[in-house]
DNA sequence: ATACAAAATCTAGCGATGCTAGATAAATAC
DNA sequence: GTATTTATCTAGCATCGCTAGATTTTGTAT
């Protein structure tokens, strides 16, 4: 029984080479330069290979983007914690979300920008996405009748910053106080 | 001169047939389907013509996008027209631009998804782009202080509502309870 | 140890993409 | 009418995602 085992260790650390490795060349020079070939030859198997763990392009696109997911959770509980009181709360869910945007664009964009089925706040979502949201929500729900609106509200902002920072849209410069205004207008 | 006068016309005249093709295109059968060879042979020319109206493929999809954006213009300062008072004038904007952004999902991802350079609220912006923020903080100047910060904060929420729903992350339901929160945070 | 079956992996290639060099045709100038 | 410039096309390169079929490696049983 010990083989089967191996092989299913040995299996999974190929799929999390394929992973990093697409996360790797995606930081580096962006999503266009993340081609099976090159991921192929960076985990020394021929091509075929990748198409025995995912389906398709995308499926790795969208495996970055979960455990992007996964992270920004992480990321937004531990902002959390430091806190001093809801409103503080808000602020550094905030900073935290865009920290996060900014510091990793490429997963960033995979999870938003890229063209996947990635699904939140649904049924079916995959449980990074849920708790990425719920970790947004627990701190929401706090000054709110209706969470799951005001969670949504707040995180399509929060994005949108994201989004247009990210893509030189909006002034690099005056961060802060567009928080401010989102996270005032949160408590209104 | 006349025959120059005729020249010009006919190679704008094929030039927005490939914008007009592009965009019917990408309406039709997404993005991934608009490419150099269909494009040509929907405007019945071979496919280097093109690369002397544009200089890539992203070029193209800059045009499309930069017409949305003054379609976007339009439609917003048209909201503004029938609105009662400054509430119900920012939520006038905050409806035409999301339904913008769900009749024209295509168009929306061009101005947004895509990848282009086009940038706004700075100098060298096209005046589309300009246009369309001007016609948000043509509004949002009546409320508040920092205009500048504000319009860009209210894009961005509008922006950020838009894509989550266009990529299907947030329900399709709760539209109006969302866009009352974003403007009564607009003015808190 | 050896022969065999099954699983894992590779080689080679298809159809399509964006883009371009060089040949050809059309329009203009003399 | 001929020559030159301008406009356009044909043909092809390198690369892409993806896959069928051959081949090697692995595990099992004698």
């Amino acid at each position: 029984m010990s083989v089967e085992e191996r092989k299913r260790r040995e299996r999974a650390e190929r799929e999390s080479a394929i992973v990093a490795a697409a996360r790797a060349l995606a930081e580096a020079d962006g999503w266009n330069a993340v081609t099976i070939r090159r991921l192929a030859e960076k985990i020394e198997y021929s091509q075929p290979v990748l198409y025995s763990h995912f389906e398709n392009r995308d499926a790795i696109v969208a495996a970055v983007a979960l455990e992007g997911f996964g992270e920004l959770a992480l990321a937004l509980r531990k902002a959390v914690k430091r806190a001093r009181d809801h409103q503080d709360a808000l602020t550094c869910l905030a900073g935290a979300y865009l920290a996060f945007a900014r510091k990793r664009p490429a997963v960033y964009e995979a999870m938003f920008a890229m063209p996947t089925d990635l699904r939140f706040a649904q049924a079916e979502s995959k449980p990074e996405l849920k708790e990425a949201f719920a970790a947004l929500k627990d701190v929401v729900a706090q000054s709110t009748a209706d969470a799951e609106a005001a969670t949504e509200t707040f995180w399509a902002s929060l994005h949108g910053l994201a989004d247009l920072e990210r893509t030189g849209r909006i002034r690099q410069g005056a961060r802060e106080k567009r928080v401010a205004l989102v996270v005032n207008g949160m408590l209104a």
